[in-house]
RNA sequence: CGGGGUGUGGCGCAGUUGGCUAGCGCGCCGCGUUUGGGACGCGGAGGCCGAAGGUUCGAGUCCUUUCACCCCGACCA
């Protein structure tokens, strides 16, 4: 794409009303827009880093038999009345509305009981299982007080799974395979290293659900690890946990963290709770077992923003960033013109994503762009590096460069990760 | 929801004890000079000061109400 091209701009000062570093890079690099507290648009930048993130998701799902599919923003009351989750008083973050003739439906802010009644048109029998579906949605949560940029909205976009299953025995063998899904996922996100399976508290059925942990300083839990046994348990069940897994509390570190993702084990409560039944080899009604699995999608990419910025800006980890190679020209004169627009065509042909600041700017300013929006690699052309017939390579994270040309260039970044000199 | 703070062009800010056509920087438009780490000169456009009400000869400055935003707490993916 070419710099021109783009609506949005980067701003040289930082937005007042944030805090939270996520947030403050992100509108400054032109990512996403405040729209209110706790809600913000993803502009053409970060919806392209969305995207990445979510087909990495994707993949993985679809890798352990998940099923696409997208659930409605409206929901019934009814079905939510089942399990008593209508109630105010149980569930705080409703956001409840109208229809015209006053019928009241809820905006959704969790697709279990849908889902549930949803597959039950589908599920009648024991051949039936186990089904996994999954959805990229947009949740809607009436938080008391939105925070931490886009790491906690009241409007933000959530992976949610859901496995049905005829035992507890094939639901915790598939529990076990979505754990390990989940791990490849952060691994293919860049924080694969900080984060971990965490102990936490479970509901009623098990005793602890599995969430998936970063560590992270604008994170808002605490997490307690054991690195030697690779153990992580969340704070809210720390002493439960410790006795139940024999660990000594004294050898585990209190780090700050982020819940980028929770595994849940519902068991046959939701079936029983909303009576839904499937047909057994014997021709008796049973009740399915349920488990939901979740990633919050765009709380993902503030952890990646906090994590890895540094003091000129985003870094985004290769497998996600919107671009591949921010080129910037530098001059005007008809050869360097001729020079980068034949380069951009020329790497963009080969499949590589570039964004090109065909600006009318000076270099200060093109660098610092390159640098706040955290594009991976910079390549420079210019009346110097023509003069070689080669362009400049650097990469966001490092300050050498090296001359190349755009062949070579091309080759380097389609196979990735190797050094540059 | 409790406590604290802030609302002045697109962004970041200044506006003394109430006083004249509301300023500055960035950004934006035009012309020219510039071009390897956010250039410079000249000339422009753009705000009725979050909103409503009040006090006053006079309100961005004072009072009341209200809305929004931020932080801490409680709650949560």
């Amino acid at each position: 794409m070419k710099m021109t091209q783009l609506f949005t701009k980067t701003s040289k000062t930082v937005p007042a009303d944030e805090t939270s570093k996520n947030a403050k890079l992100l509108i400054q690099a032109g990512y996403i827009h405040k729209e209110m507290a706790g809600v913000y648009d993803y502009l053409p930048l970060g919806l392209r880093v969305l995207e990445n993130i979510k087909q990495i998701v994707r993949e993985e799902m679809n890798a352990v038999g998940g099923r696409e599919l997208i659930m409605s923003n409206l929901q019934r009351p009814e079905l939510w009345m089942e399990t008593t989750r209508w109630d105010d008083k149980v569930v705080d973050i409703w956001f409840k509305t109208k229809l015209q003739d006053q019928t009241e439906i809820g905006l959704a802010w969790s697709h279990e009981e849908p889902i549930m009644d949803m597959m039950q048109h589908f599920v009648q029998s024991y051949k039936d299982l186990p089904a996994v579906v999954y959805q990229f949605q947009t949740k809607l949560r009436n938080e008391l007080r939105a925070k931490s940029g886009i790491m906690r909205g009241r409007e933000f976009v959530m992976k949610d799974m859901y496995s049905l299953h005829v035992s507890a025995e094939d639901l915790d063998t598939y529990y076990n395979k979505v754990i390990e899904a989940y791990k490849r996922v952060y691994e293919r996100l860049g924080i694969g290293k900080d984060t971990y399976v965490t102990f936490a508290s479970g509901g009623a059925f098990t005793k602890f659900s599995h969430e998936f942990q970063t560590i992270c300083d604008a994170g808002e839990d605490i997490l307690y690890l054991h690195r030697e046994k690779n153990i992580a348990v969340n704070e809210e069940v720390l002493d439960e946990a410790v006795k139940e897994l024999g660990v000594n509390k004294d050898e585990m570190e209190k780090i700050k963290s982020a819940e980028v993702g929770n595994v849940f084990n519902f068991g046959t409560d939701k079936s029983n709770a909303m009576k839904i039944y499937f047909t057994g080899k014997n021709g008796e009604q049973l009740p399915i077992y349920l488990a939901s699995y979740g990633i919050g999608v765009t709380r993902v990419m503030g952890v990646i923003v906090e994590k890895f910025a540094d003091d000129k800006g985003i870094v985004w980890p290769e497998a996600i960033a919107p671009f591949k190679i921010y080129l910037a020209r530098l001059g005007d004169e008809a050869d360097v013109v001729k020079a980068a627009d034949d380069a951009y065509k020329r790497l963009t042909d080969a499949g590589i994503e570039v964004l090109y600041d065909e600006r009318d700017a000076r270099p200060g300013e093109k660098f610092a762009d390159a640098d706040l929006l955290g594009i991976p690699y910079r390549l420079v052309l210019s009346a110097k590096t023509l003069a070689e017939g080669k362009c400049e390579l650097k990469r966001r994270t490092e300050t050498d460069t090296v001359l190349l040309t755009i062949d070579e260039v091309t080759k380097k970044i389609a196979v990735g990760k190797g050094t540059l000199v």
